[in-house]
DNA sequence: ACTATATCCTGTATGC
DNA sequence: TGCATACAGGATATAG
């Protein structure tokens, strides 16, 4: 669900929202949101009081929010995690897990998950980068990025290519629905061996995944249910642009064969049976 | 060391 | 109508 291109619409709207405010005062609605925070909910609230936030900073799926005297705010959206900025007089939506007031009044900040599968926490000295988030590669927004290094790597391992794509230490960003549609755009199956994959289309695979989540983004995200959505409580529109994802029986956009849907990883996967055959030695 | 699986969590949709 | 089950899936602990 919030993927990259998701994550990075919540960062810009709150780089927009709390960059330079000042917390007055934070509740924890529901203790669960923060167990991350090892001290608890009661210090989590504590310790943000009388901070000030500087620009939000993403890395993948993660976000983390710098204060100015170089702690942060470590936040993952999880499944259904949202930021969302209301005035404090607007009614608490459903599953609303914390709250932040502002010394400078209206909007509040308000962090609402239905599954709460995120979190928040505090980060020691972690504005420039969470030790929590030091293990999650580098995503392909990321100027360093490299894109020969992530095919290296994706290259030695023993498995199957599209766990390979969701796999956060290798290249991060890419969750179930842009594995799929970078996987279609490669004209891959998701069982094909890493280790059979010549450089070139390892390679191509990274840029397509890279490429269907500039263009994601450029949409303002996908979204299929009012469980993602931006800071304003709107959702985007890129799901009307999906070739695979979600979308079974329909038509291939390339070759018109139905798209199928299979069980993988405990989820879904939806691929082109033709333009994505399964491979000689499949490997899951 | 590496890979695969179980687990967490709630709301919605579907089947009997 | 009501109850049970399936499903959505990101990250991590644990098992193999």
């Amino acid at each position: 669900m919030p993927e990259l291109p998701e994550v990075e619409v919540v960062r810009r709207g709150l780089a927009a929202g709390i960059a330079g405010r000042q917390i007055a005062r934070v509740e924890v609605l529901h203790p669960r949101p923060v167990r991350r925070h090892l001290l608890g909910a009661d210090d989590f609230a504590t310790q943000l009081q009388g901070r000030t936030f500087t620009e939000p900073c993403r890395r993948g799926k993660y976000l983390w929010l710098p204060f100015a005297d170089g702690d942060a705010l470590l936040a993952h959206l999880g499944m259904s995690g949202q930021f969302r900025l209301d005035a404090a007089e607007a009614a608490i939506a459903p599953n609303t897990r914390v709250l932040f007031t502002f010394g400078d009044g209206d909007p509040q900040l308000r962090f609402v998950d239905q599954r709460m599968f995120g979190g928040l926490s505090v980060s020691p000295d972690g504005a420039e980068l969470p030790a929590e988030v030091a293990h999650i590669g580098r995503d392909p927004f990321d100027p360093q990025f490299d894109l020969g290094a992530a095919v290296a790597k994706l290259r030695t391992k023993r498995t199957g290519v599209k766990r390979a794509l969701l796999d956060q230490q290798l290249v991060s960003g890419i969750g179930n629905i842009y594995a799929d549609e970078a996987l279609w755009r490669a004209r891959l199956h998701y069982a094909r061996a890493t280790d059979s994959l010549p450089r070139a289309a390892a390679a191509a695979l990274i840029t397509a995944a890279a490429a269907v989540m500039r263009e994601a983004l450029a949409e303002g995200g996908t979204s299929f249910d009012s469980l993602y959505v931006n800071v304003n409580g709107s959702s985007g529109y890129f799901n009307r642009s999906l070739a695979v994802y979600g979308r079974e029986g329909h038509p291939c956009p390339r070759c018109g064969t139905p798209i199928r849907r299979e069980a993988f990883m405990n989820r879904s996967s939806y691929r082109c049976p033709r333009c994505q055959r399964v491979p000689r030695h499949a490997r899951l």
